[in-house]
RNA sequence: GCCCGGGUGGCGGAAUUGGUAGACGCAUCGGACUCAAAAUCCGACGGUAGCGAUACUGUGCGGGUUCGAGUCCCGCCCCGGGUACCA
């Protein structure tokens, strides 16, 4: 291995080496005992606040992949300490939760310790790589002390209701004094349905019934529906962490079941989620996702009388197309569907609706061009023709959006195409095509916005857009309905049935769901020996006969693992407090987060549920900004490069790579760790397991070559590359230089150890500017312009990069620096001092080594940033680039200052000219100053 | 299907507002030092032709705008991510 080359050469040196091991041994030690990154509380100096997010921490340890971010968010900390800041950067640990418990019941060792155990090794293995955290502040979501404040907010959602005319969180026994003195009805609330009442109803409900109606109201409130049931992990699971009807953690099939469920009614912050995008610095992709998350829709909801004089509500973004209804279609889940089966039509209609309801999440999902439903027998009225339209029930109509009713437009929706083509319904067309196409729709539905309307009365004649404004207008006039606006956003199904989780401060006195009060909290999570999950739809809880409050049952679910990590943001302000959440001073000074470093994978989870409880506390005046991520930065996922060697099929022997189409072979993932730039180290190999002991190779020059496939960084592909072992092998100034280097951040990259050799390579000769043979040698001559210009370009790309977070070119920019100032001998002060500190937020440990060698007392950390100086990179001359008809021919050297038409005028004169204008004509000469002369030929 | 990214040497990538494509690093090859190896240093390194100066060609494909296109416009192909009966 090259960390043993490194070694040996050490020892035959006579000369000062680079002895990265003793330095950054040496500068965690002393930064840790300075204590050199702990934040002011109170600063005169401005605040900055860089956040990572925090990690779960895992049994398998931190890999190469998983600093990345950190290692970004570290270089902007340090570099914004360089430049005056009060810098906040702290890191903590997302310990609930389902992966911790997960982890736990598959070691069989309670989460408790595994967590304590996991963190510990997280930590350790971050301070390896020298990052400037505030270790101080650091924080455990599964600590009662921290627990204690997400109970504390969760009781501030139960505590509330939305008010829609305000448009902000309210106390909800204010929404108690309107319905005693007035009743439901007037009221601007965000809730669920349910039937007007007066005050005097009110007034006369029982305490359980003036319970539920709240629930109605409440931020975080209890529901029977169907929720995402995870069978092989015991839980439900919100709408986020299903992919693809398979639960993300862990790939299990996930069913649809009616459940009573603890929601956050995030709904009701749709619109405030969605505008406020427009004002965060965040990348637009993330954004998109949002939106689309939320995904809000304009139309109108449009009322269809019933034969027994109901109405049936339905919601559509294409009212325009309202003569072009043919049938309506229910949700199987819909409590329509029973009310309107005929006796007729009921054993195929119960039938139907028993299969849909019985179907998976995944069936439904992967079937999704399979047509079924029946028949309910009734009809409505249409409001315009007066036409009897029949109802159906289908499962494309989904149940949760909308009112779970649709009327069905075939010609001009896809899915309702579909349907009536699979029963034979009509498919009237109502808008001609653009080219004025009004033939029968009969392979596809028409979808496009865009024709005119047709055969659909006082809509004839008008565009689709015009027609949607026209058609709304008359279904207000006639009292048919609404214009009205949508959201794809559901609440948060925020139960689960599992151990591993804040319980709920909620406990059921005589039935009625109460709050614990505040004084009782932290509701600490009770010690459990058999914390695995019950196999029943309850929690681990339900089995404590004595998890109870005052006497009376305690809620047994628990909290989802997104609960602490809504706002721990919040907490780092002033982690230890045990008065409030964060102190108003603190938060007042903090304000919100200026950078926010992380994966795209929580783009619509975490992110989302963040905001929205920052934004229910903005409104109670409990912090200060109402988004909590002012900018946002994803890195990229470093993937794993696996190494393959080719066994002949049924031997010992191995093939190298180029040879093995010869045979018949089979290929094996092998240890990254024991191969080098493809080249497997042979006696490494048959050390590695015991069956290759006996292993024969067949080399290509002499060499075992393996097989590359980029994978997912995991332990079963063999393609983990802990950092630890590269701090061990090469420093971790240099793993840190070297991610850095290995692309943009946030790109998706592969990991390749073969390239680090180039970044150490650097930080040797960087070290060797500073040193003569074996002593430290900076004089305190004067620089060359040549020296000030090479420092000087550095320091402006470098302010320029660090800008845009585009870290690698800040490499290459030392990296050229560096070659330079070699070949210019430098050793001077003036130069080499701005050159450590430019460095330092890169490369810390050897930037800090060299300070204190340059005779500094303080750490490095708090030096001031390089001034650029412009003077210094003035150029008397410019090499032009001569080029005929846009091809460079040949390089003119002019003076820098020279005008666009004495350039012209001494490249015309130039002799060279002559020679590429090969007799032709000069049509034109265009000359960019300092930039390109190009001459045109006619 | 829809919405976002992206496609540049053997490899990772650079080119920030249209102005010398391939910076920087890895790998490879050649040389110096060495008994030898490692380390270090020097040199070559997109492709084709040529001893060579050099010429032609070249940023996924096809067209266009421009004095000039990796960069802008139109139409495709491929890869990655998100999302999916959302009415």
């Amino acid at each position: 291995m090259p960390a043993n080359a490194y070694l040996r050469s050490k020892f035959r040196h006579s000369f000062m080496e680079y002895n990265f091991r003793a330095i950054e041994d040496k500068w965690r030690r002393r930064w840790e005992e300075d204590k050199t990154f702990k934040a002011a509380d109170t600063s005169d100096k401005p605040k900055f606040y860089v956040l990572d997010m925090f990690p779960y921490p895992s049994g398998a340890g931190l890999h190469v992949g998983h600093p990345l971010g950190y290692i970004a968010s570290d270089i902007i900390s340090r570099y914004k300490r360089l430049q005056g800041f009060n810098v906040l950067h702290p890191m903590g640990f997302d310990a609930f939760g389902l992966p911790a418990e997960q982890y736990a019941i598959s070691t069989g060792k309670h989460p408790a310790v595994t967590t304590k155990e996991n963190s510990e090794r997280y930590i350790s293995q971050l301070k390896n790589i020298g990052f400037s955290f505030d270790w101080d502040r650091m924080i455990s979501t599964s600590d009662p002390e921290y627990y204690r404040w997400t109970q504390w907010i969760f009781l501030k959602l139960f505590g509330s209701w939305y008010d829609t005319e305000l448009q902000q969180a309210r106390p909800i026994d204010e929404l108690e004094v309107l319905f005693e003195n007035d009743g439901s009805e007037g009221i601007s609330a965000f809730h669920d349905e349910h039937e007007t009442f007066s005050g005097e109803d009110w007034q006369q409900m029982h305490e359980t019934q003036r319970s539920e109606m709240l629930m109605k109201y409440r931020l975080a409130y209890q529901s029977h529906a169907y929720v995402n049931w995870c069978e092989a992990l015991g839980t439900v699971l919100a709408n986020d962490e299903v992919k693809d009807g398979l639960s993300e953690r862990g790939g299990h099939p996930v069913e649809r079941r009616r459940m009573r469920q603890w929601f956050l009614r995030i709904t009701a912050y749709a619109e405030r989620l969605l505008n406020d995008l427009n004002e965060l610095d965040w990348t637009d992709s993330l954004k998109e996702m949002q939106r689309n998350w939320i995904g809000k829709s304009t139309g109108a909801s449009v009322h269809f009388a019933l034969e027994n004089g109901e109405t049936l509500e339905v919601f559509t973004t294409r009212p325009d197309t309202i003569f072009g209804v043919t049938f309506m279609v229910l949700a199987p889940e819909s409590e329509w569907v029973q009310k309107l089966t005929t006796d007729a039509q009921k054993e195929e209609v119960e039938k139907y609706v028993n299969w849909a309801k019985n179907r998976s999440e995944r069936e439904r999902q992967t079937e999704v061009k399979t047509v079924t439903g029946a028949f309910t027998g009734s009809y409505t009225i249409h409001p315009f023709t007066g036409n009897k339209i029949p109802i159906w029930t289908g499962d494309y109509v989904l149940a949760g959006y909308g009112t779970g009713a649709v009327m069905a437009v075939p010609a001009h929706d896809a899915r309702d195409f579909r349907f009536a083509k699979h029963f034979g319904l009509e498919i009237p067309r109502v808008i001609a095509g653009a080219d004025g196409d009004s033939s029968p729709l009969t392979d596809e539905a028409y979808e496009a916005k865009d024709g005119k309307v047709i055969h659909s009365d006082f809509l004839d004649g008008l565009d689709v857009k015009d027609a949607i404004t026209r058609a709304v207008e008359e279904i207000e006039a006639r009292g048919l309905g609404a214009r009205r606006e949508n959201f794809r956003l559901r609440d948060a199904n925020f139960s689960r049935q599992r151990y591993w989780g804040e319980p709920f401060p909620i406990y059921y006195r005589n039935g009625v769901p109460t709050a614990v009060p505040e004084e009782s909290l932290p509701l600490q999570l009770p010690e459990m020996d058999d914390f695995k999950p019950t196999g029943r739809p309850e929690s681990p809880l339900a089995k404590l006969t004595d998890w109870t409050y005052d006497g009376y049952p305690l809620e047994t679910d628990t909290m989802p693992g997104f609960a602490g990590s809504s706002w721990y943001f919040l907490r780092y302000m002033d982690p230890h407090n045990s008065n409030r959440f964060a102190d108003n001073e603190a938060l007042k000074y903090w304000k919100d987060v200026d950078l926010y470093v992380g994966g795209t994978e929580h783009a619509v989870g975490h992110l989302l549920y963040s905001r929205f409880w920052h934004k229910v506390l903005f409104d109670y005046g409990l912090v200060p900004t109402n988004e909590p991520f002012r900018k946002l930065v994803n890195q990229g996922m470093i993937q794993g490069r696996s190494n393959f060697v080719y066994r002949i099929n049924g031997t010992d022997t191995f093939v190298s790579h180029g040879l093995k189409d010869q045979h018949e072979t089979t290929a094996l993932h092998v240890d990254v760790n024991i191969v080098s730039n493809d080249e497997l180290d042979t006696e490494a190999f048959k050390a590695w397991r015991p069956e290759y002991a006996q292993a024969e190779f067949i080399l290509e020059d002499g060499k075992y070559i393996c097989g590359v496939e980029i994978e997912k960084m995991s332990k079963s592909k063999h393609n983990v590359v802990n950092p630890d072992k590269v701090v061990e092998d090469f420093g971790a100034d240099t793993l840190r230089l070297y991610e850095m280097f290995l692309g943009p951040l946030e790109q998706s990259k592969p990991w390749n150890t073969n390239g680090i050799e180039g970044t150490h390579r650097f930080l040797r000769k960087l070290w060797n500017l500073y040193h003569n043979g074996d002593s430290f040698q900076v004089t305190e001559e004067e620089a060359t312009p040549a020296e000030r210009k090479t420092l000087h370009t550095l320091i402006k790309k470098i302010g320029e990069d660090v800008e845009r977070f585009s870290f690698n070119t800040c490499v290459s920019s030392f990296m050229i620096c560096v070659n330079e100032l070699g070949e210019q001998k430098c050793s001077k002060r003036e130069i080499l001092e701005p050159l450590a500190v430019l460095l330092s937020p890169f490369a810390p440990h050897l930037a800090e080594e060299i300070w204190q060698k340059l005779g500094h007392e303080n750490s490095i950390s708090y030096a001031a940033l390089p001034a650029f100086n412009p003077a210094f990179l003035v150029e008397s001359s410019f090499n032009y680039p001569v080029s005929f008809n846009g091809k460079t021919r040949y390089q003119a050297e002019l003076p820098a200052d020279m005008s666009a038409a004495e350039v012209e005028a001494a490249i015309l004169a130039d002799e060279r000219t002559e020679r590429w204008k090969e007799g032709k004509e000069v049509r034109k000469v265009i000359v960019v100053p300092k930039r390109i002369v190009n001459i045109v030929l006619g």
